[in-house]
DNA sequence: TGAACACATGAACAATAATTCATATGTTCA
DNA sequence: TGAACATATGAATTATTGTTCATGTGTTCA
């Protein structure tokens, strides 16, 4: 009744190195922390939002302005906006009608420089 | 019948800085090495395959260790690990009838941590 | 050789997400 | 105040994707 062979249910076969599943078990983050990550790499995972992202790395924007740089409707851009608020990525400032949005965080420019060099590593 | 006031198909509003867009779009990288960055990125966008990097961190498994581990399917996991595989983030070697694959980047350790760091930040 | 095993894979189904369309909110200015 | 504008947002539609199920492939070993 230990965590030792209960597993036929998710796994057709026998554990092969019971010893590396515990170590490798123990060693990993919790779930909630892997979750959130997967959540902030989904963020990520669509080209709207990459291309927002490259664009935001050069200048603070308005929505039109981006909407405009990208080729696609204000509202498309709008929802993406609002991904990006939530993810924390991006902040805003309103300065009339017009709201102007920039860069929050030290991190993305390190992960896309990453994400670049593997793409670009053949 | 320039770039400069032509985009009221794709945004109703004005373009207000038009200074601002031009020197963005000429920045931006090209379409395909974007559309390259989210593919990788969704690739991390998803928590089983999250979590098979982050097993493979801690050492080299066989799909079967890697489904007990998580707790899921042989096949669910043999199915993201064709993932991994195809955006060339794991590696495997076969000894008889099994299978051990392991990590095959060394920027994947990175961006994770960027993004530890990312949503950890209070 | 053939049974057993580890893994791969195609098709189907279920769930999630991106864009569009219509419209609402909030600000400016005449 | 009300018209015009920049942006936000809910609902619907379409597209994409993860898991399951059934089965195929390749290897071992008796």
């Amino acid at each position: 009744m230990t965590s030792n062979s209960s597993h036929k249910d998710s796994c057709s076969c026998n554990v092969i190195h019971q010893d590396r599943v515990d170590r490798v078990k123990s060693k990993m983050p919790n779930e909630e922390k892997l979750y959130d990550l997967a959540d902030l790499f989904k963020v990520f995972g669509d080209t709207t939002r990459i291309k927002i992202i490259c664009a935001l790395f050069e200048a603070e924007m308005c929505v039109c302005d981006i909407a405009v740089t990208l080729g696609m409707s204000q509202s498309a851009i709008s929802h993406q906006l609002r991904v990006l608020k939530s993810a924390r990525l991006v902040k805003y400032r309103r300065d009339g009608k017009i709201v102007y949005y920039s860069l929050d965080d030290e991190h993305v420019k390190n992960i896309f420089d990453q994400g670049f060099s593997h793409i670009s590593h053949i």
